[in-house]
DNA sequence: GTGTTTGTTATCAA
DNA sequence: CTTGATAACAAACA
């Protein structure tokens, strides 16, 4: 389940081994994960190259060394972007690593796979198939950002007073809120609950019922669980793997998300696993009230 | 065969 | 009209 930090931690990986490297081949092998059709994708993106990488909520936006063109790159559920290096040319050489050999790709779950012009690989695998590639211009990447994304929660346009007012007026749930990319871009299921958890607050509360003093603890929380969180690069739960197929460390610090029935390492009493907003839902009866 | 997993959108209900 | 809740989608696993 890629979120946020997941998401970012693969941006900041491929930035570093991807930009400025043409795109010699591409392969399609699930036509339905790539937008427009296959054969327009393959002519449209093949001798281009990435002239930047970028990110919002969980959506890649690569921006290609052309104008008016980007491509969209969303992992949903089970999306992975993973890189090979280059092989070395030099004979006998092997630059594989011992991970990169033991795995082999394309496999039954690549979608898409581009090959830059010094022979570095990219493959995105989705066993679900929820997850796409899509070629857009600016006008139209422009609107989905500003009808989909509210603030970054990284960012400065992340404050209190706006997330107080985005609460006060809504009668759901406060879990299902802030699953709302419009309320907070890139907050999923597992970041939200350890963010209530955090805040000691219930998922089920009705997002007007927080009292001034239980907004600004979810509000310092979220930014802060998101930095922790990309600090161990990420969490993997089931599927997610990062751009060199690692996985990610801050599962391991996960205080409720997956741990229903288990014990809450702050208070001793049993994390209950109950459903809100339609998801898997993790607190502690006793630290979240 | 059944239930469960979730990001996002579509659809339905109030 | 607005708002919120729910179904649907995809595929695999226990």
């Amino acid at each position: 389940m890629p979120e946020l930090p997941e998401v970012e931690t693969v941006r900041r990986d491929l930035a570093k081994v991807l930009l400025g490297k043409k795109i010699t081949a591409l392969k399609v092998f699930a036509p339905t994960t790539v937008k427009p059709s296959a054969a327009t994708f393959i002519k449209k993106l093949k001798g281009l190259s990435f002239a930047d990488l970028n990110r919002r909520g969980k959506l890649l936006i690569f921006e290609l060394n052309q104008p008016d063109l980007f491509l969209l790159i969303h992992l949903k559920m089970t999306g992975q972007l993973i890189y090979l290096s280059p092989k070395t040319a030099i004979t006998g050489g092997h630059s594989f690593s011992q991970e990169e050999r033991s795995r082999s790709f394309p496999n039954q779950h690549t979608r898409v796979s581009l090959t830059f012009e010094d022979g570095g690989r990219l493959f995105f695998n989705d066993l679900r198939k929820f997850g796409y590639l899509r070629l857009v211009d600016t006008k139209t990447l422009e609107q989905i950002i500003a009808n989909n994304y509210g603030p970054e929660p990284l960012d400065k346009s992340f404050t209190q007073k706006g997330l107080s007012l985005n609460l006060k007026k809504s009668q759901r749930s406060v879990k299902a809120v802030l699953l709302d990319q419009k309320i907070i871009a890139g907050l999923g299921n597992i970041y939200v609950d350890e963010s209530l958890f955090a805040a000691g607050i219930r998922p089920i509360r009705t997002a007007n019922s927080l009292k001034p003093v239980e907004v600004s603890q979810l509000f310092k929380a979220i930014p802060r669980i998101l930095k922790k969180s990309l600090r161990y690069r990420g969490t993997t739960f089931r599927n997610y793997l990062d751009s060199s197929g690692q996985k990610g460390n801050f599962s391991e610090k996960l205080q409720v998300y997956g741990r229903g029935g288990q014990k809450c390492y702050q208070c001793g009493n049993t994390i209950e696993k109950i459903r809100v907003a339609g998801r898997g839902t993790h607190y502690c009866p006793q630290c979240q009230k």
